[in-house]
Order: structure tokens, then C-alpha cells, then sequence
DNA sequence: ATTCCAAGTCAAAGCGCTTTGAAACCCGAG
DNA sequence: CTCGGGTTTCAAAGCGCTTTGACTTGGAAT
């Protein structure tokens, strides 16, 4: 069923029912109603490449899937937040594309998703420190809002991000006020701008305690169960071994917790973990208790208001750079407690 | 840069900057050479609207995000589906767009979808036993492929699954032939299909070693971490515990483990675990000896392969219906061994 | 030279929608 | 009656592409 059939169906012209459907004054009630009822009878829904031809809007947002560093690890916290943005623009009928790409092409594929109209915008994910891509989208004119910042860029952005840099400060000086001294950090790769921003507030908080950062107590990487594990064997092997380790995920301190235990030590009580978690819908964090102690901030309300953000930004295209900071709550576990008695 | 201004710079008509760019052979290779050149040159795309309403054909697959029962839990599983299939739709020009409804109004999405035109062919996702999706997606006349089966599907359909039955049957065995009589099963939801037929081969293989299945060592539920923990404690609690456990995902197997070592055991000595293994890019088995013993089956190669099998029937709707088995493989890791000694 | 044919090119129609500018209608005021 | 003005409806153009059917060529065959 296209326009041209239902209209004529109805014994009205394409204009007539077009501007009734989209609820332009200039049409009587009587028709609205009686267009209405015969769109609802024959299930027509206005084609959507034809209606983008002519309205010049696609009413797709795109998201280019981070395809990290080296290998390709897909972000597990994209699931959430892909739902969370998909749930808010439908809200407004848009649509979510998603693409996928050798991190090379990345550059190509922005401007081939401009070029080919098949956007209106797109979310911006895992932004690095200095991220190339920014003023590649900006040089683009392509409307977009990053999921993060990128600490070095000058200009202004749109951006939506969780104050890391406090939230890893409050959980060190948690630790601290428990008398944890030596605190180990598991972050994610500091080439990401946020686990640039999570050390620098680790660090500001032993600063703040007159401790200097123990190199032996830092590690990066992707942050896997692996990772978690293996670091924190390593840490705990050492001659002066943390009493507490900041982790950068739920699935990092999962494999912190295993290595704990094949050591023989007791989380909470021997050593105590924080960790950051993201509310993912399938990791929750324990049922009534939370089973880590934790920075959360829920990936899938970011990703809400990621999308409202945009879409809010195309229809007004002239606004002032949006921007929007949200605060980590610091929820107590089982996994924290005070530093454990020598001897 | 659209084809008429693109032809304009070149001087020739329409119809040859768009047959020479799309490979015609009534086109000479001296202007073919020419055209392309300055398509280059001028980084001209074509609109993919207007090609789409041009030639009838959205060039895009839909895929509606599995919110599954009762709770919105995004599948882990997701990320790394979505990242397979949109690498291989792209190596066909196609683009893949994201949907997420609430349940009850799933039939009306896919009949809109499709009503607007908006894609060429959808991915089912997680369909359950007798899943009314099939029938509605046949009546609708929307090119489809289901990942997984509906048992009670009298109809042909498209399909790849992975053979859950055999797989948990074998792994069963593996159990057995260990010399485990007590087998514990934490299965996904049994309305999933899937979950139904891991539940049909672990019993097959009980009842091959003459073992009634024990109901009491038979949960099934959302497969998260909680889940895996909370019925690996109450069956380790039982009167007769088992000996093994098989469990349905990787997080839930993470919380069998936590749950084996909170009761002071260890896994693959004292409990002997299985799990599935989606050989997810985030949450990998181990390094290099796995940490479980699992059935693998990797959940993002499914993805490469329905896509390309989608891609192919849309092509060619005449064909006869498209299904496609995987066998997941056994791989041995820590987790397992023979059933402890009593006393 | 003329005819014919293949190779190369083109103008124009059409995909299904929105939107502009004009026309038709109706009703009360003059 | 006629006119004016608001209300309602319409025909047609345009969005950027593909594709049909026709029109030029240049050269080989007659």
C-alpha cells in the first residue's frame, strides 16, 4: 500500500492525505478521521527511503561498533548501551544503524555514512586521549555527541560522560579512610581517555594521603577476567603485596576475586576490591547485597541520554555544544574492609 | 556531490556516470576510467535513499534486540553477534539496523518494518518453543533467518542453530564416563528453545548410563552469575550433592566456581564443571589451558553465517529454505575431573 | 556510396513521498 | 445576488537515483 493507491482509495489527493497523516492544520477533522481510519484499515505506513528522499533526513542515527585496539574485543557494555540509545530514539522515530570496521577505515566510513546521506548523526564510542575522529567528524559536518571525552581536543564537542577522574578518587580515598596503603589499579588501556581519567584520580587520591604511586601496583590493558587474574596474582606475589586493588569492570574483578581466592585469601577481609560497574542488565552486581563494593554508573542510561542529546542536536543544529556529566554512585559491598592487621 | 552535478563536471548524461559506476558493460572503459576517477576525486557517493527508492531495495537487515522475558536483559551475547554479522553484511553492501520493543509489540514492529520498507530481511533472535515470530514473519512475506530453532514449527523456515541437544549430550557423557552419577544442570529459560533441547541431551545421555534425571539437580533461569552461584549453593547443600555441575553460559559458570570455592571445595577436584562457551571476545576461556571445560561454539562466526545465508535468500527468494548446523566442540580445560573418592 | 550493426551515449520516466502555489469551495456580509 | 475571505483540496515539481527505449556514432560489409 503506497500513498497513491490509499489515496485514491479514499477519493482524495496524495497531498490531501499526506498532510493529514503528518497533522497539518489545513485539513477538516472529517478527513483527518476518515484518512486516518482507511491508514489504520490498510496497514500503510509511508515508505521510509521515500520520505527521507524528500524530507532530506534519513532518521538514522549511526554507531560505528568500537572495535578496539589490536584485537577485535567487543565491548560487552555495548549491548546496554546500544538498548538504552535504540529505546530513545524510537521515542522520537529514529532509527539505529549500526557499522563495523578495520579501525584503519574508521575515517572512511564517517564519510562515507555523510556522503551517502545514510545518517543523520552518529554516537561516537570509546573516544582516546587526542582522538583523531573528533575533528575528523567536526572537519565532516556530520552532527555527533561522544560517549566520553578526549582529553587534547581544543574545540568544542558534544559530549556525554561519567566523571571518572572523581569517581576513582572517592573509591581511593574509601580505601584509604580504611587504612589501605598500598592499593593496587587495574585499568583499562590508557590509550582510552577514560582510564586516563580513572589514574588521575586514583593518583590525586594518594597524593591527597602523601603516598607516591607504586609502579609495581599499576597495570592496563583490556579488561578482561584474564587481565583481572592475572595482574592481581602477580601483585599479590609481591614482597610488599596491596591490601586493596581498584578494578576498571565487573568482569576485571571477577578475575581479581579468582585470584584472591587461589591464593588462599579472603576478599573483603585479606584484601578488599572496588570496582567500577557499568549496571549491566546480564552482570549485576550481586542480588540484595552488592557483591563488590563499587563505583556504578549505568551504561544504559548513558545511552539514553546520548541519544536524546542528538536528536535534540539535529533539530537544532545552531545550539551551543551540549554537554553532560554524570556522577558514579559509590555503592558499599562485601568486598571492602578495613586494612588487615599485621601479624 | 550528486550524480547530476557529478555528470555535469564531466559532461556526459546521467545514465552513464551511473552505469560506468556501476560496472555496465555498455559503457566504454576509457569514460568508465574517467568517470570513476572523478567520483574519486570528488568523494561522491551515491544517496542511499534515493538508490534504495530507485531500485526498490533498502539494502538493510533489521534485527530486534532480544529483551527477553519478563526482565529487559540484553544477551551478552549481542555484542559479538551483531559485530559478526555486520562485517559480513558490509562485505555485501548491506547495513544492519538495530530495533528494540517491548514484547507485545514485537509483530507490530516487524510489520512495520517491513511495511515501511525500512529493511530488506530481518535475524530473529532467541526464539522459543513454537515462537509465534515464524508464522507472523512468513505472513508478513519478510525475508528472515532465525538464529536457533522453534521446535513445534511445522512450516519450513531459514535457520543456523548450534546442536545444543548433541553438545550437551556429549558433555553429559564426558561426566559420566568420569564417573559422575550426580549431575547438576543450570539451564537458560525453558521457554527458550535452545535451553529446552540442552535439557533433552543431557537426559538422553543420564538415561543412556541409566540415570533418572534428579529434579532437584535441575534449575534453569536467566543465565547470569547470581543465578549460577545461588543453585550451585543450595545443591551443594543437598543431601546427596552432585559431583558435577553443567552449566549453560560462562557467567553462570563463573558463579558455580564462586560458589564451589565459597563452600570451602575446589572446582575440578571436588566438583567437576561444564559449561557453554559463546567464545565471547570479552569474555575469553583462559589463555591458553582453559579455565572450564566447555562446549564452544562461537557465537560471532554464527553471526558471519547468517548473515551471509540471509544475504543470499534475499537474492534468491525462489531458493529452497536455508538451514545450517554447527557442532560445538568439546574442549577440556581445569574444571573437570574423575569423581572424588568417598571418604 | 549506401546499408547495417554494434558500441556508446542520452533524454525521460519512474520509484513514493513532501511541499509549493494555485484553485475550488462555502458562507456570511454587503 | 455578488463579493470577499477563510477553509479545504488539489496538481505538479522536486528529492537523487536507476533503467528503458531511442538516438548517435564509426566502421565493416555490400
Amino acid at each position: 500500500m503506497n500513498l497513491k493507491t490509499l489515496s485514491e482509495k479514499l477519493g482524495l489527493s496524495q497531498t490531501t492525505v499526506s498532510r493529514a497523516l503528518n497533522g497539518y492544520p489545513e485539513v477538516s477533522t472529517a478527513t483527518r478521521l476518515r484518512v486516518e481510519e482507511a491508514a489504520r484499515q490498510y496497514n500503510y505506513r509511508p515508505n521510509s527511503r521515500a520520505k527521507g528522499l524528500a524530507t532530506g533526513r534519513s532518521m538514522v542515527i549511526g554507531q560505528i561498533i568500537p572495535t578496539s585496539i589490536q584485537h577485535e574485543m567487543v565491548n560487552p557494555v555495548f549491548g546496554d548501551f546500544v538498548s538504552g540509545a535504540t529505546q530513545a530514539l524510537a521515542g522520537h522515530g529514529y532509527d539505529m544503524m549500526i557499522s563495523r570496521v578495520l579501525d584503519e577505515d574508521e575515517g572512511k566510513v564517517y564519510r562515507e555514512l555523510h556522503a551517502r546521506g545514510a545518517v543523520d548523526g552518529v554516537i561516537l564510542q570509546g573516544p582516546l586521549v587526542e582522538d583523531p575522529r573528533i575533528p575528523l567528524l567536526r572537519e565532516i559536518g556530520l552532527p555527533f555527541i561522544v560517549h566520553g571525552r578526549s582529553t587534547g581536543e581544543a574545540g568544542p564537542y558534544n559530549w556525554v560522560d561519567v566523571n571518572n577522574r572523581r569517581s576513582f578518587q572517592r573509591a581511593t580515598r574509601f580505601l584509604l579512610d580504611l587504612g589501605h596503603r598500598r592499593i593496587g589499579l587495574l585499568n583499562g588501556h590508557e590509550t582510552m581517555d577514560f582510564a586516563r581519567r580513572r589514574r588521575a584520580g586514583y593518583t590525586e587520591a594518594l597524593a591527597g594521603a602523601g603516598i607516591a604511586p607504586d609502579p609495581a601496583l599499576m597495570a592496563s590493558d583490556e579488561m578482561t577476567e584474564s587481565f583481572g587474574f592475572a595482574r592481581t596474582r602477580d601483585m599479590l606475589a609481591l614482597a610488599a603485596p596491596p591490601t586493596a586493588i581498584l578494578a576498571s569492570s565487573m568482569l576485571a574483578a571477577i578475575g581479581v576475586r579468582r585470584a584472591i581466592q587461589e591464593a588462599g585469601l579472603r576478599m573483603g577481609r585479606d584484601v578488599s576490591v572496588i570496582t567500577h560497574d557499568d549496571d549491566l542488565s546480564y552482570l549485576k552486581n550481586g542480588e540484595d547485597v552488592p557483591i563488590f563494593t563499587a563505583t556504578r554508573s549505568s551504561v544504559r542510561r548513558a545511552g539514553i541520554i546520548l541519544a536524546e542529546k542528538l536528536v535534540a542536536l539535529i533539530a537544532n543544529p545552531a545550539a551551543a555544544p551540549v554537554t553532560h556529566m554524570l556522577e558514579a554512585e559509590l555503592v558499599v559491598g562485601r568486598s571492602t574492609g578495613p586494612v588487615p592487621v599485621k601479624g
